[in-house]
DNA sequence: AGGAGATATAAATCTCATCTATGACCAATA
DNA sequence: TATTGGTCATAGATGAGATTTATATCTCCT
């Protein structure tokens, strides 16, 4: 049955106008064309389809019986290609993102506000997780892209290096004197440190750096949260290891203030994953190009 | 938006099959081709709708949301397609007919039966009515055929003579007097006489008869349907105008004779009726094929 | 390293959908 | 009754584009 489905659409036409002329314009073609058309469906299926009279067509008992369905059908295309032409000029669709929590809250937001502006039909699903938790979510297709603390070393994966990060220590009032004073690692060692939970990427870095001292970092707490290191650290809890970037409002208002180092702490980047070699949902190259 | 319907198809045998070489094999195609319209579609929409792998393809989220649209439609297509077979085949549809009672009971039957005996599937509706009604059902569409008795003139229809009918007069026992003796139209005139009501064929015709000898039938009863007729035949109230082939029982069992005249009744045909430059449904050509 | 599978690309081919031109038919006018 | 304006059908010419063949590229698996 090797049935050209563009006869379905001409007889879908030449049905609903019941005429083969009409039919030909709401198509662009030409009447003959259409007439042609309509025939060659008639043939292959072996039925006439349409009574004609000299003003019009009108379906007979069968052609009545195979519009049922293929008005139904036609409508489905309709349907799609409308939906197609919203998901392309982003009036639908999702952008699923994964991300760690603080990344969303302190980087992503104005972004996600923006684009939300901008696109109010797409519909956005924030997925919170650990480094490696986004990459498998991303490999899975649950999400769209990654929002990750660099390095991030994948094959499979394509990586932006987007915003930069510069982590530090702060302290509340409670250590007032170390205001303006430059600590040595050992000194600051001294002091109760609080450091993000174990199986983050900000600590893992911290502690490989002090290592590279010949220093062993341990906290005094490990909090769970971004807005718990700096809770405890204001509360004067001890010494929090936090993004600066993060804290800004706090060390504006001065409820936190820097402690300065004698050695520099490695600035760490944000890093966009996508998978590579596969194409971007359009919500995404939206949201890509939003973050440019 | 010349969208060509036909690449729909493709997409959904890619998707289905989840790879092009496969929809390809489906399809009576080549891989390229195949290849090629999935990508014609992309452009036209705008979208990406596979992610491309060394194994296949997978259907991107938009390709998914397309997908979902158009399976429905294929699906129907399809069942369009199948529908369209059956009725061809008359393992589906229906036929219907008009007609008057006693031409469906004395006349169609065994055809009614030989046809549902062969086309099981297709449903019979059998609407009884005078001749004029007849041929505005037909007109209407209502109906695919009519069955009545000749002479139609109508310049609508098309008319096809089949069965001889040949009238005459009846009675029973309590006229066995008459039995073997042949009477003048004058002399008939001396009983009582039962016709079929005014608005009949047969009535009009046996009236007509009886002016152009110069005589005016009165009936003494006037009944509703030919098994009336035959009833009030037989229990001697008088003698009636019937159509041989429909009291053949009776004549055999001897509960009705013929009356014979000095002058001969014309004999009447069933013709079978539809309409003209209209194309007959499937099963209405199959059936009027068996009666020839 | 090589083979077997997948899809993509390019250029040549040829089908067949479409067009123009015309005919035939019908209905409603003048 | 002839005319006009609408319908669909038919025939032949044409050209766009679907399809094919041949080849490249890539990935996975042995």
């Amino acid at each position: 049955m090797t049935n050209n489905y563009e006869l379905y659409k001409v007889f879908y036409w030449a049905a609903k106008t019941g005429s083969l002329s009409q039919a030909a314009k709401a198509l662009y073609l030409t009447q003959p064309s259409v007439s042609h058309a309509i025939k060659q469906l008639e043939d292959r299926l072996g039925l006439t389809l349409f009574y004609r009279t000299s003003k019009g067509v009108a379906l007979t008992q069968e052609g009545a019986v195979l519009y049922s369905y293929i008005e139904q059908s036609q409508i489905l295309i309709t349907l799609a290609e409308e939906k197609m032409t919203a998901l392309k000029n982003l009036d639908s669709g999702e952008l699923r993102i994964g991300g760690s929590d603080s990344l969303f809250k302190h980087y992503l937001l104005p972004y996600l506000e923006q684009f939300h502006e901008r696109y109010p039909g797409v519909k956005l699903h924030l997925n919170h997780g650990t480094t490696p938790e986004i990459i498998t979510f991303l490999k899975e297709g649950r999400i769209d892209l990654g929002v990750i603390r660099m390095p991030i070393v994948d094959a499979q994966l394509q990586v932006r290096e987007s915003f930069q990060l510069q982590d530090c220590f702060v302290a509340g009032s409670r250590y007032g004197e170390l205001k303006g004073k430059v600590l040595s690692l050992a000194e600051l060692l001294q002091y109760p440190i609080i450091l993000f939970s174990r199986n983050s990427r900000a600590r893992m870095g911290i502690t490989e750096l002090f290592q590279s001292y010949g220093h062993s970092i341990k906290p005094e707490i490990e909090v769970g949260s971004v807005d718990l290191l700096t809770e405890f650290a204001k509360r004067g809890l001890g010494i929090s290891y936090v993004t600066r970037q993060f804290v800004s409002k706090e060390l504006e208002e001065g409820s936190l203030f820097e402690i300065q180092l004698d050695v520099t702490l490695p600035p760490a980047h944000v890093g966009i994953l996508t998978m590579k070699n596969m194409p971007l949902s359009t919500a995404a190259r939206g949201f890509m190009e939003l973050i440019r």
